[in-house]
DNA sequence: ACTAAATGAGCCC
DNA sequence: TGGGCTCCCTTTAG
């Protein structure tokens, strides 16, 4: 819903006698802020001053009356003058701080140049100039044998169904099953696993009892594709059988269970060396370790491979060269390496960012240029890894600053594109788009920096900082807060029936109350149907077909 | 219609 | 190097 009014209660009072030096400004997120001053203290008059006469200090001895001023003041700076926050759907930045988009001090997101009503934040930075001979082969000769082949790019713009708080915390992972079209997988915050099956829409599944806590990572068995490993904020890695939930887990950091925060370790980066049959998986402290999947054990010591003491966000290996790994971390750095010479200090490369990186990844079909996501408001993209990597061959810039409370955002390839180009991010900044704020997710070309798209869904008013691309259909899986949705492309969406219409399961509480009832009958009152219909007709949109849970899942 | 809490990185000393 | 404080568009449960 668009935050439209949001109106303070009685503001609650600071109070500043004229010698006390010291302020109680526990009260941060006050949009006012009360000083209270003797009379003969004359502060200068302000439009948005208000006075009030209090009576108790009437009665104090040798007090005089005095006034408070209620000033309005900057929620961001505290500084009167001018306010920051929403008015209506639109947020007005505070403009004593650095732009939020691109993070430079003089201007703020609604004039930052990297802001253009139709290409929001994303105009490339302009490519680094060199003359160096292998930039120079490249672009006169490589790069022309590279057919500029760029067939239309079709993006999955409706969504096409969902499911409505499926999971019981924010989604933090996604992945589509290598082999069957219409299953997703979904991990959340708090360690349970969905497999949905889209197609049918009804056919979900929750595990609980694989993770403890955050599910970072998901990969499918490549011999196996019923078996899925997961890495898990828990220090454990599980290997979980998709049909029964059952799950072992060859790795556990924590066998001691619970010693305080200096030696509980978390798994976040994953993925899978066919070639070699292993796990690679790294920690919070900076580790690789490695599973053998053969064997279903640990194989052989970790490997320090990110700054001692800092986290490992991601992991991915070459698709060509599968030996061929590259990392990033919260040093700010993404790596390199060669699975062969694996030892610390031993990267082939490192790729500096300004701040923390939260994924690095090859493209999908050479592994010949990479992308990363970083917290300073940029993705970097570099084109080839066989040429001068010094500095990034583009830089765009794009909200997706990290708020601590949400997913981290990640860039992530379109599989299906041969000209590995096309990416799509969620977005963090909103926009007022007819009157709500909504959070797109954005399409873009990395070869050029352009906008392709921008998707939203008057229903989803959440951030989508987890998006995957179908591997193979025009198909993008969104995760927001703990929603899944399905977009697939207006264009291809099947005509007006009523078994083709779009289809929301909603699995909230107040499904669940409905269900305990008995009460299947789509006329009933329910909570989380009502606020769609709200949803629906402030966004004027079609009638949704409201699909139900019927299954006995603990969703 | 509220608010507290969950929670992580950066920065300063 | 580490504790303590701060933080601009969150989300939800209660």
């Amino acid at each position: 819903m668009s935050p439209v009014t949001r109106r303070s209660s009685f503001p609650k009072v600071l109070i500043e006698r004229d010698s006390d030096s010291e302020q109680s400004s526990s009260e941060e997120e006050l949009e006012e802020e009360e000083i209270l001053h003797h009379e003969q203290n004359g502060f200068t008059e302000n439009e948005k001053t208000q006075k009030l006469e209090l009576g108790f200090d009437v009665n104090r001895k040798g007090k005089t009356p005095i006034t408070i001023a209620l000033k309005k003041v900057c929620k961001v700076c505290k500084k009167p003058g001018h306010e920051a926050g929403f008015k209506g759907a639109t947020y007005i930045d505070c403009p004593m701080k650095p732009c939020f988009l691109c993070k430079t001090p003089g201007h703020t997101t609604l004039n930052c140049p990297h802001r253009v009503t139709s290409e929001h934040g994303v105009i490339p930075a302009p490519r680094r100039k060199t003359s160096k001979p292998l930039e120079y082969v490249f672009e006169r000769q490589l790069r022309n044998d590279i057919p500029s082949m760029k067939p239309k790019n079709v993006i999955p713009d409706q969504v096409n169904c969902a499911v409505i708080r499926y999971h019981s915390r924010r989604i933090t992972s996604l992945e589509f099953h290598p082999t069957k079209n219409n299953i997703l997988l979904s991990g959340d915050k708090k360690g349970q696993l969905g497999v949905w099956d889209f197609e049918k829409v009804h056919e979900k599944v929750v595990y609980g009892n694989i993770h403890s806590c955050i599910l970072n990572n998901m990969r499918f068995n490549p011999t196996n594709d019923c078996m899925v490993y997961s890495a898990s904020s828990d220090g454990t890695i599980s290997c979980t059988d998709l049909e029964t939930g059952i799950s072992s887990a060859p790795m556990n950091l924590n066998p001691d269970g619970w010693q305080g925060p200096n030696t509980w370790k978390m798994l976040y980066g994953m993925d899978i060396n066919c070639e070699k049959g292993l796990v690679l998986v790294a920690d919070n402290f900076g580790f690789l370790h490695l599973v053998d999947m053969r064997s279903n054990h640990r194989n052989s010591d970790a490997v320090l491979i990110h700054k001692k003491g800092s986290k490992v966000t991601g992991i991915h290996c070459n698709p060509l060269q599968p030996d061929i790994l590259l990392t990033c971390g919260n040093d700010h750095y993404a790596r390199i390496w060669d699975m062969r010479r694996l030892e610390a200090g031993s990267s082939l490369c490192n790729l500096a960012h300004t701040r923390v990186v939260n994924s690095a990844y090859f493209s999908p079909l050479s592994g010949n240029k990479i992308l990363t996501t970083s917290q300073d408001n940029r993705l970097r993209i570099w084109d080839s890894i066989f040429s001068n990597m010094e500095s990034p061959s583009r830089e765009i810039v794009h909200s997706h600053d990290f708020n601590r409370h949400l997913t981290p955002f990640k860039a992530e390839w379109d599989p299906k594109d041969p000209s590995e180009s096309l990416a799509v991010v969620g977005r963090y900044i909103s926009e007022n788009f007819n009157g709500a704020a909504l959070h797109p997710i954005d399409f873009i070309d990395i070869s050029t920096g352009q906008l392709v798209a921008e998707v939203m869904d008057p229903n989803i008013t959440t951030i989508s900082p987890v998006n995957k691309l179908h591997p193979r259909d025009d198909i993008l899986a969104t995760g927001s807060s703990r929603s899944l949705f399905i977009w697939k492309p207006k264009e291809k969406s099947e005509p007006v029936e009523e078994k083709d219409e779009r289809k929301f399961v909603d699995c909230g509480k107040a499904e669940k109350k409905r269900k305990k009832k008995g009460d299947h009958s789509d006329e009933s009152d329910d909570e989380g149907i009502s606020k769609l219909k709200k949803f629906k007709s402030k966004a004027k949109q079609t009638e949704w077909k409201l699909s139900r849970c019927s299954t006995k899942d603990n969703c």
